[in-house]
Parts: C-alpha cells; structure tokens; sequence
DNA sequence: CCAATTTCTTATCTTAAGATAACGTTTTCA
DNA sequence: TGAAAACGTTATCTTAAGATAAGAAATTGG
C-alpha cells in the first residue's frame, strides 16, 4: 500500500468537489478512508466470480470493462483519469462481479473499499456527506446509462457511432477500434464497414 | 389534487422500507410533501420538451416511455405498481424531457415534486434520509440500466428475449409485443419471427 | 353490439450485420 | 532488433433484421 500524496489528493478533492465539498474536519477523516494502488499494463481490478470490494478513482491510465462470452473478448465500457470504477453492482449488492475490469496501460487508482464506504455511513461526522456523495455520483451514472440504453432502442449502430465521434472524444482518440465496435454494440468488421459508408 | 388515503400512504411506506424507514416524527412531515395523481388512460405524465417536475410511484396501474423518431413510436421501459417513475436526467438536471411518458390505463401516481424533494433535501429533520433514500433508489435503477446495457453488448435479441420471458413476467404478460419488441430493441416484425423460431 | 382500431403474423424484398479468413501494417516486448 | 502478437481493412458467404404491405384476429369504445 503506497503512500498517498498531497497532489493525488488534490486531484480527486478537486473533481469531487462537483458532487461534495468536505471542511477541513471531514476531510481529515474522510482521506484516512482512502487507499492508492497502482495497476500495470493488464492488471485486472475486478474478475468475475469474485466480489468487488472497491470502488475506485483513476488518477491516471485507463481501464476496459469487458466480458469472455463463449471465449470472445466484448468490451463494455472504459473508465479515464477523473472517472469512477467499480463493478458497481458487484459493489452495492455484495453479489460477484460478472465482468473483467482492466487496466490498459500503467494505471494509478484511489481507492475505496466496501469496508471503509460502510464504516463512513455509520459515521455520524461524514455519514450525512458520503449518502449524499453516493446519491450523487449514483445519479450521474445512472443519467450515462440511461442515455445509452436510449441510443441502443432509438438509433442504428451508425447513428450511435456519429454520436460519438462528437462527445466520446477520448474513447476515439485512445481506444482501439475493435473495443469501440464492441461499446457500440456491433462486430470490428461491422465498424470498419461504417466508417467506410461515412467516409462515402 | 385529490386526499391521499391511509391504505395509499401505507402501501408506499411499506415499499420504501426496503430503502427507507422513517419513524413517526419524520413520516407525518415527509408525506405533507406528497401529492397523488389520476391518470387516464393515454394520459402523459411527461413530454418531450417540458422539464420533468415531478418524481413518482406507481400506486396502480402502469405507464411506458417511449420515443417518438420520425414520427415512429418507440417504446423504451415500463413501470408497473410499486415501481417509481420519473424522467430521472430531466428530474435530476432540470434539462427539458426527451421522452414520453403515458398511463397505459388508468393510473394512480404518488408524486413528489422537485420543489418539495429540493424542501426536504434541505429540510435538516428529513435531509438524512431523503440523501440515502435518493441514493438507494439511484442505486437501484442503475443496476438495472447497468444490466440491460450489457444484455444489449453481449447478447442477441433472441437471447435477450429469452430472458425476458425468464425474468420479465410483468411485461411479457401485460404489455403488447410490439412495444415488448422497442424494449429488445428490435422492430415487432423481427420479434415475431424470433417467437416462431423458438417455437420449433 | 358493431364499426373502427389495434395487434399480430406472414410474405416479399432489401439492407446490413455476423462469421470467417486473408493480408498488410503497426505495435509489443523478450 | 526481430519474431510474435495485435490491429484494421477487405472480401466472401450466411444469416437475420428492417421496411413495407396485406390480411386475420382481437380489442376497443361509442
């Protein structure tokens, strides 16, 4: 367990302060909650079967979610700097995860397990914040998920990728085509095809 | 604005309680920000372009949401008794709708508006516990947009369909296939056929 | 209770996606 | 740095979904 520094800190109390801002005193308390781990090149944060007991910040790098569907590699999702990561399912309910979750290059996450969210709730000095914090963050994600189950019922694997070289920049730019086909919904080849009926 | 009868109040209550208790003193303030709601059939409890005002729970009855594209009606989910209801990103951001949202026969709605959920939020006797019940109920629905964003990254319609036969009892015995079909994302036609080929 | 509407199925035709393989390019890493 | 792996495109073939229309059955609502 590394030791965290005070520009990490910063770093999440910034971007977190769009959903929580913590007094000095909270905050003390709150940090003593935290861990840091680094993850290599293909590390895996999360593997199915087995519970995911934390819910993480990345401070730098990436990560994939993908699932192994009869030896086929799909990937689901990506979570960059200043984003969350959790097998949130996994997470909340205590049941094991279902997906892979992976780094995809050197990738450093601040973390916090299950056992230190449930001991902040019964907190009376942060439980008021961290409900509010989980409510928040919770929300956000559900808003994501709730518009791409929209894209999948009302748009056609090509509107769903126009859509994204618009506001998905940084899956474009860093992500491998064949882990864009599958966030999408659709095959490599079947992209590869799009891209070429765009270009037309 | 009709009187909310005790057999309502409780049928809520004992509902919430899977995320939320509330003793005497908390409960006789938290349902004076309570309202109810008739709906007719074909009622619409939003529209695209208004902001979602309102959060609600389904006393009885059901309602879909659906999509109009180029003039096609698509549908995008139910609720059905003791579900909640509301066009969360609208409801939550105060960005206008972009769905519908209509009984689908007559519909009683136990509602919450965001004034009073705002009220409440900062209501120091309430605050507490409407944050946890707002994450817990967030919680909620994310697992489920979660899930049904992966059946759509890792299965086929017909697999899809299959489970829902499995675990989606309500719809598949209320709702009318062609807005089973929008749910699977797929047009009725296709579902259709994907019945006729189970079959053999 | 009956006309109008809705719903579901079926058929036909078109279009696009999946499966697979081949091939050239790029990247990885030992 | 060189062999292996990963990646993207293209081609072929197969399969299934979309679009449309027609018709039967069920439901609705005045």
């Amino acid at each position: 367990m590394d030791a965290i520094s005070q520009q990490q800190l910063n770093q999440f109390r910034q971007q977190a302060a769009a959903y929580i801002e913590f007094n000095e005193a909270e905050w003390i308390i709150f940090i003593q909650h935290l861990s840091i781990k680094q993850y290599r090149k293909k590390e895996h944060f999360t593997v199915p079967g087995e519970v995911c007991k934390t819910i993480g910040f990345v401070l730098s790098g990436s990560v994939r979610y993908y699932h192994l569907i009869d030896g086929k590699d799909i990937t689901n999702y990506f979570s960059f700097e200043n984003d969350y990561v959790s097998s949130y399912k996994s997470f909340l309910t205590g049941e094991p995860c279902i997906s892979y979750i992976q780094a995809l290059e050197p990738t450093t996450i601040l973390t916090i397990s299950k056992k230190n969210w449930d001991a902040m709730l019964n907190n009376p000095m942060l439980a008021y914040k961290i409900e509010r914090f989980g409510r928040l963050l919770a929300e956000y994600y559900l808003i994501c998920y709730e518009d791409r189950v929209t894209s999948f019922i009302t748009q056609t694997p090509e509107e769903r990728y126009l859509k994204l070289l618009e506001s998905g920049k940084d899956i474009i730019r860093r992500m491998p085509q064949h882990y864009i086909a599958n966030f999408l919904g659709i095959t490599p080849v079947s992209l590869s095809r799009i891209k070429r009926r765009i270009l037309v």
